[in-house]
DNA sequence: ACAGTTACGTTACTGTATAACATCCCCTGC
DNA sequence: GCAGGGGATGTTATACAGTAACGTAACTGT
Protein backbone atom coordinates (compact mmCIF):
# COMPACT_ATOMS: atom_id res chain seq x y z
CA UNK A 1 0.00 0.00 0.00
CA UNK A 2 2.61 2.45 0.91
CA UNK A 3 6.52 2.74 -0.03
CA UNK A 4 5.98 -0.85 0.15
CA UNK A 5 4.71 -2.65 -2.86
CA UNK A 6 1.09 -3.57 -2.35
CA UNK A 7 2.45 -6.18 -0.02
CA UNK A 8 2.71 -9.67 -1.51
CA UNK A 9 -0.31 -10.86 0.76
CA UNK A 10 0.17 -14.81 -0.12
CA UNK A 11 0.74 -16.65 2.83
CA UNK A 12 3.56 -19.24 0.79
CA UNK A 13 5.72 -16.48 -0.34
CA UNK A 14 5.89 -14.64 2.91
CA UNK A 15 6.46 -18.15 4.26
CA UNK A 16 9.08 -19.00 1.63
CA UNK A 17 11.08 -15.71 2.64
CA UNK A 18 10.44 -16.17 6.61
CA UNK A 19 11.93 -19.68 6.08
CA UNK A 20 14.90 -18.02 4.12
CA UNK A 21 15.52 -15.01 6.80
CA UNK A 22 15.81 -17.63 10.06
CA UNK A 23 17.78 -20.29 7.58
CA UNK A 24 20.29 -17.52 7.36
CA UNK A 25 20.20 -15.91 10.79
CA UNK A 26 20.36 -19.72 12.57
CA UNK A 27 16.88 -19.68 14.18
CA UNK A 28 14.34 -22.63 13.81
CA UNK A 29 11.21 -21.83 12.13
CA UNK A 30 9.71 -24.55 13.47
CA UNK A 31 5.90 -25.96 12.43
CA UNK A 32 3.99 -24.13 15.12
CA UNK A 33 5.92 -20.93 14.14
CA UNK A 34 4.90 -21.39 10.26
CA UNK A 35 1.28 -22.11 11.48
CA UNK A 36 1.37 -19.00 13.48
CA UNK A 37 2.51 -16.68 10.80
CA UNK A 38 0.45 -18.60 8.05
CA UNK A 39 -2.82 -17.78 10.12
CA UNK A 40 -1.73 -14.17 10.23
CA UNK A 41 -0.47 -13.57 6.69
CA UNK A 42 -4.09 -15.57 5.67
CA UNK A 43 -6.35 -12.93 7.66
CA UNK A 44 -4.94 -9.65 5.40
CA UNK A 45 -5.87 -7.61 8.29
CA UNK A 46 -4.49 -7.66 12.24
CA UNK A 47 -5.58 -10.32 13.99
CA UNK A 48 -6.07 -10.81 17.84
CA UNK A 49 -3.89 -13.33 19.84
CA UNK A 50 -7.17 -15.39 20.95
CA UNK A 51 -8.35 -15.66 17.21
CA UNK A 52 -5.26 -16.93 16.11
CA UNK A 53 -5.66 -19.48 18.85
CA UNK A 54 -8.52 -20.03 17.81
CA UNK A 55 -7.61 -20.80 13.74
CA UNK A 56 -4.81 -23.14 15.59
CA UNK A 57 -7.19 -25.06 17.49
CA UNK A 58 -9.13 -25.79 14.25
CA UNK A 59 -6.37 -27.04 12.45
CA UNK A 60 -5.98 -29.45 15.27
CA UNK A 61 -3.26 -28.11 17.44
CA UNK A 62 -3.68 -28.17 20.84
CA UNK A 63 -2.91 -25.16 22.68
CA UNK A 64 -3.13 -22.14 25.10
CA UNK A 65 -2.63 -18.65 25.39
CA UNK A 66 1.07 -18.96 25.88
CA UNK A 67 1.83 -21.02 22.72
CA UNK A 68 0.45 -18.41 20.79
CA UNK A 69 1.84 -15.25 22.88
CA UNK A 70 5.27 -17.19 22.83
CA UNK A 71 5.21 -17.55 19.32
CA UNK A 72 3.88 -14.19 18.43
CA UNK A 73 7.35 -13.17 20.63
CA UNK A 74 9.44 -14.93 18.79
CA UNK A 75 8.30 -13.56 15.27
CA UNK A 76 8.34 -10.10 16.74
CA UNK A 77 11.62 -10.47 17.43
CA UNK A 78 12.36 -11.74 14.09
CA UNK A 79 10.55 -8.59 12.60
CA UNK A 80 8.45 -11.06 10.63
CA UNK A 81 5.24 -9.68 12.05
CA UNK A 82 4.31 -6.12 13.95
CA UNK A 83 1.66 -5.61 16.95
CA UNK A 84 -0.89 -2.62 16.75
CA UNK A 85 -0.76 -1.23 20.40
CA UNK A 86 -3.94 0.81 19.27
CA UNK A 87 -5.81 -2.35 18.26
CA UNK A 88 -4.18 -5.09 20.47
CA UNK A 89 -3.57 -6.97 17.36
CA UNK A 90 -0.56 -8.05 15.03
CA UNK A 91 0.02 -8.23 11.21
CA UNK A 92 2.47 -9.45 9.12
CA UNK A 93 5.35 -7.21 7.78
CA UNK A 94 5.89 -6.94 4.19
CA UNK A 95 9.70 -6.32 4.36
CA UNK A 96 11.22 -8.45 7.32
CA UNK A 97 14.62 -8.47 5.54
CA UNK A 98 14.65 -5.26 6.56
CA UNK A 99 14.55 -4.06 9.79
CA UNK A 100 12.14 -1.22 10.81
CA UNK A 101 10.58 0.09 13.92
CA UNK A 102 6.59 0.79 13.18
CA UNK A 103 4.41 3.02 11.16
CA UNK A 104 0.87 2.17 10.50
CA UNK A 105 -1.44 2.93 7.98
CA UNK A 106 -4.99 1.16 9.26
CA UNK A 107 -8.07 1.80 6.85
CA UNK A 108 -11.26 2.25 8.69
CA UNK A 109 -13.08 1.59 6.26
CA UNK A 110 -11.50 -1.97 5.55
CA UNK A 111 -9.69 -2.68 7.91
CA UNK A 112 -6.50 -3.12 6.16
CA UNK A 113 -3.03 -2.29 7.76
CA UNK A 114 0.05 -1.16 5.37
CA UNK A 115 3.04 0.30 6.37
CA UNK A 116 4.33 3.93 6.12
CA UNK A 117 7.65 3.00 7.09
CA UNK A 118 9.17 6.78 6.13
CA UNK A 119 12.17 8.13 7.40
CA UNK A 120 11.25 11.61 6.76
CA UNK A 121 8.44 10.69 9.49
CA UNK A 122 10.72 9.25 11.68
CA UNK A 123 13.37 11.88 11.49
CA UNK A 124 10.61 14.28 12.44
CA UNK A 125 9.62 13.12 15.26
CA UNK A 126 13.29 12.86 16.81
CA UNK A 127 13.56 16.36 16.13
CA UNK A 128 10.71 17.96 17.44
CA UNK A 129 11.61 15.77 20.74
CA UNK A 130 14.81 16.93 20.73
CA UNK A 131 13.77 20.60 20.22
CA UNK A 132 12.01 19.85 24.01
CA UNK A 133 15.08 17.52 25.10
CA UNK A 134 13.74 14.34 24.91
CA UNK A 135 15.95 11.74 23.55
CA UNK A 136 13.62 8.79 21.36
CA UNK A 137 14.49 5.46 21.95
CA UNK A 138 11.24 4.47 20.09
CA UNK A 139 8.13 5.11 18.30
CA UNK A 140 4.70 3.65 17.76
CA UNK A 141 2.74 5.65 14.76
CA UNK A 142 -0.49 4.40 13.88
CA UNK A 143 -2.39 6.39 11.30
CA UNK A 144 -5.87 5.80 11.10
CA UNK A 145 -7.78 6.76 7.60
CA UNK A 146 -8.65 5.38 4.25
CA UNK A 147 -6.99 3.74 1.93
CA UNK A 148 -6.66 4.30 -1.80
CA UNK A 149 -8.71 1.57 -2.47
CA UNK A 150 -11.61 2.22 -0.12
CA UNK A 151 -11.33 6.00 -1.08
CA UNK A 152 -12.67 5.64 -4.84
CA UNK A 153 -15.26 3.53 -3.52
CA UNK A 154 -17.43 5.84 -1.45
CA UNK A 155 -19.33 2.82 -0.03
CA UNK A 156 -16.46 1.46 1.86
CA UNK A 157 -15.76 -2.18 0.64
CA UNK A 158 -15.76 -4.63 3.56
CA UNK A 159 -13.54 -7.43 1.92
CA UNK B 1 8.28 18.92 29.16
CA UNK B 2 7.60 19.93 25.18
CA UNK B 3 6.34 22.83 23.61
CA UNK B 4 3.06 22.86 26.04
CA UNK B 5 4.65 24.65 29.54
CA UNK B 6 5.21 22.20 31.68
CA UNK B 7 2.07 20.81 32.36
CA UNK B 8 0.14 22.39 35.32
CA UNK B 9 -0.64 19.24 37.19
CA UNK B 10 -2.42 21.52 39.95
CA UNK B 11 -5.81 18.95 39.56
CA UNK B 12 -7.52 22.04 41.22
CA UNK B 13 -6.73 24.61 38.03
CA UNK B 14 -7.43 21.40 35.81
CA UNK B 15 -10.28 21.18 37.07
CA UNK B 16 -11.38 25.12 36.69
CA UNK B 17 -10.42 24.52 33.71
CA UNK B 18 -12.81 21.78 32.72
CA UNK B 19 -16.00 23.31 34.90
CA UNK B 20 -15.27 26.12 32.60
CA UNK B 21 -15.09 24.29 29.31
CA UNK B 22 -17.84 21.53 30.17
CA UNK B 23 -20.15 25.02 31.08
CA UNK B 24 -19.51 26.47 27.33
CA UNK B 25 -20.07 23.28 25.40
CA UNK B 26 -23.22 22.35 27.93
CA UNK B 27 -21.61 19.37 29.26
CA UNK B 28 -22.58 17.99 32.62
CA UNK B 29 -19.24 17.93 34.53
CA UNK B 30 -20.84 15.77 37.67
CA UNK B 31 -19.18 14.75 40.98
CA UNK B 32 -18.10 11.52 39.38
CA UNK B 33 -16.37 12.63 36.45
CA UNK B 34 -14.59 15.57 38.30
CA UNK B 35 -13.53 12.80 40.25
CA UNK B 36 -12.11 10.82 38.10
CA UNK B 37 -10.11 13.95 36.23
CA UNK B 38 -9.00 15.13 39.79
CA UNK B 39 -7.58 11.54 40.07
CA UNK B 40 -5.80 11.15 36.59
CA UNK B 41 -4.79 14.97 37.27
CA UNK B 42 -3.28 13.70 40.68
CA UNK B 43 -1.16 10.98 39.65
CA UNK B 44 0.88 12.81 36.93
CA UNK B 45 1.78 9.67 35.22
CA UNK B 46 -0.37 7.43 32.77
CA UNK B 47 -2.90 5.71 35.52
CA UNK B 48 -5.07 2.50 34.29
CA UNK B 49 -8.23 2.08 34.22
CA UNK B 50 -8.45 -0.51 37.36
CA UNK B 51 -6.16 2.09 39.32
CA UNK B 52 -8.20 4.87 39.47
CA UNK B 53 -11.18 2.31 40.50
CA UNK B 54 -9.24 1.76 42.99
CA UNK B 55 -8.92 5.04 44.46
CA UNK B 56 -12.53 6.01 43.51
CA UNK B 57 -13.60 3.08 46.26
CA UNK B 58 -10.95 4.28 48.28
CA UNK B 59 -12.90 7.36 48.41
CA UNK B 60 -16.19 5.77 49.59
CA UNK B 61 -17.35 5.82 45.89
CA UNK B 62 -18.96 2.18 45.10
CA UNK B 63 -18.28 1.91 41.26
CA UNK B 64 -17.33 -1.34 38.63
CA UNK B 65 -15.08 -0.93 35.28
CA UNK B 66 -18.33 0.53 33.88
CA UNK B 67 -18.59 3.34 35.55
CA UNK B 68 -15.21 3.96 34.95
CA UNK B 69 -14.83 3.39 31.68
CA UNK B 70 -17.69 5.38 31.16
CA UNK B 71 -16.86 8.37 33.19
CA UNK B 72 -13.66 8.03 30.42
CA UNK B 73 -15.28 8.21 27.68
CA UNK B 74 -17.10 11.19 28.78
CA UNK B 75 -13.45 12.79 29.56
CA UNK B 76 -12.01 11.20 26.17
CA UNK B 77 -14.56 12.83 24.08
CA UNK B 78 -14.31 16.31 25.98
CA UNK B 79 -10.31 15.98 25.30
CA UNK B 80 -10.24 16.45 28.54
CA UNK B 81 -7.98 13.44 28.83
CA UNK B 82 -5.59 11.24 26.32
CA UNK B 83 -5.72 7.36 26.46
CA UNK B 84 -2.16 5.66 25.42
CA UNK B 85 -2.53 2.87 23.24
CA UNK B 86 1.25 1.56 24.02
CA UNK B 87 0.42 1.84 27.69
CA UNK B 88 -3.24 0.83 28.11
CA UNK B 89 -3.71 4.21 30.54
CA UNK B 90 -4.83 7.50 30.44
CA UNK B 91 -3.09 10.94 31.29
CA UNK B 92 -4.57 14.17 31.79
CA UNK B 93 -4.74 16.65 28.48
CA UNK B 94 -2.68 19.93 29.57
CA UNK B 95 -4.17 21.81 27.33
CA UNK B 96 -7.99 20.93 26.56
CA UNK B 97 -9.34 24.06 25.04
CA UNK B 98 -7.34 23.39 22.17
CA UNK B 99 -8.80 20.24 20.38
CA UNK B 100 -5.32 17.82 18.70
CA UNK B 101 -4.76 14.50 18.42
CA UNK B 102 -2.70 12.55 20.70
CA UNK B 103 1.34 13.39 20.28
CA UNK B 104 2.87 11.62 23.14
CA UNK B 105 6.92 11.62 24.76
CA UNK B 106 7.09 8.77 26.96
CA UNK B 107 9.68 8.93 29.45
CA UNK B 108 11.17 5.12 30.14
CA UNK B 109 13.04 6.29 33.08
CA UNK B 110 10.56 8.12 35.07
CA UNK B 111 6.74 7.42 33.51
CA UNK B 112 6.07 10.69 33.04
CA UNK B 113 4.20 12.01 29.78
CA UNK B 114 4.78 15.11 27.79
CA UNK B 115 2.59 16.04 24.84
CA UNK B 116 4.65 16.43 21.65
CA UNK B 117 2.04 18.39 19.66
CA UNK B 118 3.90 19.45 16.76
CA UNK B 119 2.33 20.33 13.72
CA UNK B 120 5.28 20.02 11.75
CA UNK B 121 4.98 15.62 12.46
CA UNK B 122 1.05 15.90 11.89
CA UNK B 123 1.86 17.55 8.59
CA UNK B 124 4.90 15.10 7.75
CA UNK B 125 2.33 11.95 8.37
CA UNK B 126 -0.31 13.67 6.55
CA UNK B 127 1.60 14.44 3.35
CA UNK B 128 3.87 10.52 3.53
CA UNK B 129 0.82 9.35 4.15
CA UNK B 130 -1.07 11.01 1.11
CA UNK B 131 1.90 10.32 -1.09
CA UNK B 132 0.54 6.62 -1.14
CA UNK B 133 -2.86 7.71 -1.45
CA UNK B 134 -4.23 7.46 1.87
CA UNK B 135 -6.16 9.81 3.97
CA UNK B 136 -5.73 10.52 7.72
CA UNK B 137 -8.32 11.22 9.84
CA UNK B 138 -6.75 9.94 13.01
CA UNK B 139 -2.87 9.70 14.09
CA UNK B 140 -1.40 7.72 17.19
CA UNK B 141 1.96 9.17 17.93
CA UNK B 142 4.01 7.80 21.20
CA UNK B 143 7.32 8.07 21.70
CA UNK B 144 9.29 5.97 23.68
CA UNK B 145 12.62 7.77 25.21
CA UNK B 146 14.15 9.81 28.12
CA UNK B 147 13.11 13.32 29.15
CA UNK B 148 14.93 16.25 29.89
CA UNK B 149 15.42 15.55 33.74
CA UNK B 150 16.33 12.15 33.34
CA UNK B 151 18.92 12.75 30.90
CA UNK B 152 20.46 15.09 33.49
CA UNK B 153 20.35 12.73 36.13
CA UNK B 154 21.84 9.58 34.51
CA UNK B 155 20.50 7.23 37.69
CA UNK B 156 17.08 7.83 36.24
CA UNK B 157 15.20 9.21 39.50
CA UNK B 158 11.77 7.42 39.60
CA UNK B 159 9.65 10.84 41.20
C1' DA C 1 24.42 -41.78 30.51
C1' DC C 2 24.55 -36.90 31.53
C1' DA C 3 23.69 -31.95 31.63
C1' DG C 4 22.18 -28.08 28.98
C1' DT C 5 19.29 -25.87 25.77
C1' DT C 6 15.27 -25.07 23.01
C1' DA C 7 10.60 -25.53 22.16
C1' DC C 8 6.21 -26.74 23.61
C1' DG C 9 2.20 -28.31 26.90
C1' DT C 10 -0.67 -27.14 30.83
C1' DT C 11 -2.73 -24.80 34.68
C1' DA C 12 -3.88 -20.89 36.84
C1' DC C 13 -4.11 -16.27 37.19
C1' DT C 14 -4.01 -10.93 36.51
C1' DG C 15 -5.38 -7.09 33.86
C1' DT C 16 -8.23 -4.61 30.30
C1' DA C 17 -12.67 -3.70 28.38
C1' DT C 18 -17.60 -4.26 27.14
C1' DA C 19 -22.58 -6.08 26.97
C1' DA C 20 -26.81 -6.01 28.97
C1' DC C 21 -30.00 -4.68 32.06
C1' DA C 22 -31.75 -2.16 36.26
C1' DT C 23 -32.18 2.11 38.77
C1' DC C 24 -32.34 6.87 39.97
C1' DC C 25 -33.09 11.57 39.04
C1' DC C 26 -34.33 15.53 36.94
C1' DC C 27 -37.08 17.86 33.70
C1' DT C 28 -41.00 18.67 30.84
C1' DG C 29 -45.81 18.34 29.25
C1' DC C 30 -50.20 17.51 30.59
C1' DG D 1 -49.54 15.52 40.86
C1' DC D 2 -47.92 12.41 37.63
C1' DA D 3 -46.74 10.06 33.28
C1' DG D 4 -42.90 9.78 30.26
C1' DG D 5 -38.20 10.65 28.53
C1' DG D 6 -33.30 11.30 28.66
C1' DG D 7 -29.03 11.41 31.09
C1' DA D 8 -26.18 9.41 34.47
C1' DT D 9 -25.09 5.76 37.36
C1' DG D 10 -25.40 1.01 39.58
C1' DT D 11 -24.84 -4.02 38.96
C1' DT D 12 -23.85 -8.48 37.08
C1' DA D 13 -21.64 -11.17 34.05
C1' DT D 14 -18.50 -12.07 30.53
C1' DA D 15 -15.22 -11.51 26.71
C1' DC D 16 -10.61 -10.41 25.34
C1' DA D 17 -5.45 -9.56 26.36
C1' DG D 18 -1.39 -11.04 28.58
C1' DT D 19 1.77 -13.51 32.01
C1' DA D 20 3.71 -16.66 35.80
C1' DA D 21 5.13 -20.93 36.96
C1' DC D 22 6.03 -25.43 36.23
C1' DG D 23 6.30 -29.79 33.59
C1' DT D 24 7.79 -32.42 29.46
C1' DA D 25 9.88 -33.83 25.20
C1' DA D 26 13.55 -33.61 22.00
C1' DC D 27 17.91 -32.51 20.48
C1' DT D 28 22.70 -31.06 21.66
C1' DG D 29 27.47 -32.02 22.84
C1' DT D 30 30.52 -34.41 26.17
ZN1 LIG E 1 7.26 -4.22 8.63
ZN1 LIG F 1 -9.58 0.45 2.99
ZN1 LIG G 1 -3.68 17.09 25.08
ZN1 LIG H 1 11.96 11.10 32.82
Amino acid sequence: MPAEAPHDHSPSAAIAAAEQLCATRGQNLTELRRSVLRIICAAERPIGAYAILDQLRSEGRSGAPPTVYRTLDFLLEQGLVHRLASLNAFVACCDPAERHGGQFLICEACGRVGELNSARVEATIVEEAAAVRFAVSAQTVEVLGRCAACLRLPAGPSA
